[in-house]
DNA sequence: TGTATTATTGAGTATACACTCAGTAATAGA
DNA sequence: TCTATTACTGAGTGTATACTCAATAATACA
């Protein structure tokens, strides 16, 4: 190998299109603006990514990756299912919470034409103690059992959400609605 | 006046236009092939709307309206709140499942950038009376009290969508779905 | 029936932008 | 230090497409 690509550079360009994807949408951004804030040449971002659905690609996995991370991390894994749950829905509200315009970009990114389904399924796989962790569950009877688990998962993400639009403006409460949003979606979930 | 505009062309040109905006994205979807699509010439498209945006705006609009429609048809006025939201709720999932492109569109749309601010406040006009109806039910103390208004609508909306989800690749389940789906709304929401 | 007005058409235009490529610079390994 | 390989650059290219406009057709109204 001669002259690796550089790490930096490549999150340079990841970050660049965060900013710009966030502000003026997936295709109002044009892959030279793209790279002028990245620091680099309009070449240099196909040496990285080979076409800009690459790059839209890759930075959905990134950012589910982040979002994983966020909520996966001293996961109390000793603890019982309420305890995880609050652990999982206090991290992702204050991820979107922090992380607006990575929020922004994934919600538009969902709904891209431009993401394959192996994309889809990528983002899916940092989530899989998650969805275990719900598996075990279910088998503990712990949930309302007409309840199939993807609604269940489903309700979590959109409650969350839901949590986090209304924060946004109210930054002083947060900790009130992060409170309230958990309970109504336990209540709901449990008998 | 001398030559009126056809309901019908405009019609024609929202029909196609959802249709592909489905199947290809916003911006992925060509003028020149919406109104090839809607049996007109390109310009005639420009004398209905002057830009894509403009379009694009309208579309929401219309669909936002559909919906509504939808949802506030034979509102039950005179009965308690736990039926107008069972009314409210069914509605909107059975649209959602009927009109999947609308819906999907519908998603597209809301987090697009070109989108103004009017089209959006005009998009929730027709919801109004079930804010109304909102406002009351938090009076009568229908819910639990630490739950802002807001966080109920949207919580409303989001479990809906988790529930269309859910119900779309298994349409027999669709009674058993939409009923579990409001249950767990109602337990999360009130006391 | 005549006329003013506006819709309709589709070929044409201007622009934006994803991607290329020839020249140059950096680096790993010999 | 030399060399093979690959990154880096940015001006240039091809294409896609939103929008225009001159010519024509339809309609309301007098």
């Amino acid at each position: 190998m001669a002259r690796p690509k550089s790490e930096d550079k490549r999150n340079a360009i990841l970050d660049a299109a965060t900013r710009l994807f966030a502000e003026r949408g997936l295709t109002a951004a044009p892959t030279s603006e793209i790279s002028k804030q990245a620091g680099v040449a309009e070449g240099t971002l196909f040496t990285y990514f080979k076409t800009k659905d690459d790059l839209i690609n890759a930075l959905y996995r990134e950012i589910k990756l982040e979002l994983a991370d966020a909520m996966m991390s001293d996961f109390p894994r000793k603890k019982n299912v309420r305890t995880k749950l609050r652990h999982v829905w206090d991290r992702y509200v204050n991820w979107g919470i922090a992380n607006p315009r990575q929020r922004k970009v994934l919600a538009q990114l969902q709904v891209s034409e431009a993401l394959t389904k192996e994309s889809r399924d990528a983002g899916g796989a940092p989530f899989v103690e998650f969805q275990v962790m719900m598996r075990d569950a279910i088998e503990q009877r712990v949930f309302r059992n007409d309840l199939p688990v993807e609604l269940i998962s489903k309700s979590l993400a959109a409650l969350v959400e839901a949590t986090i639009d209304l924060t946004v403006p109210h930054p002083s409460k947060a900790n009130k609605y992060r409170d309230s949003g958990f309970q109504m979606f336990w209540a709901g979930v449990t008998k």
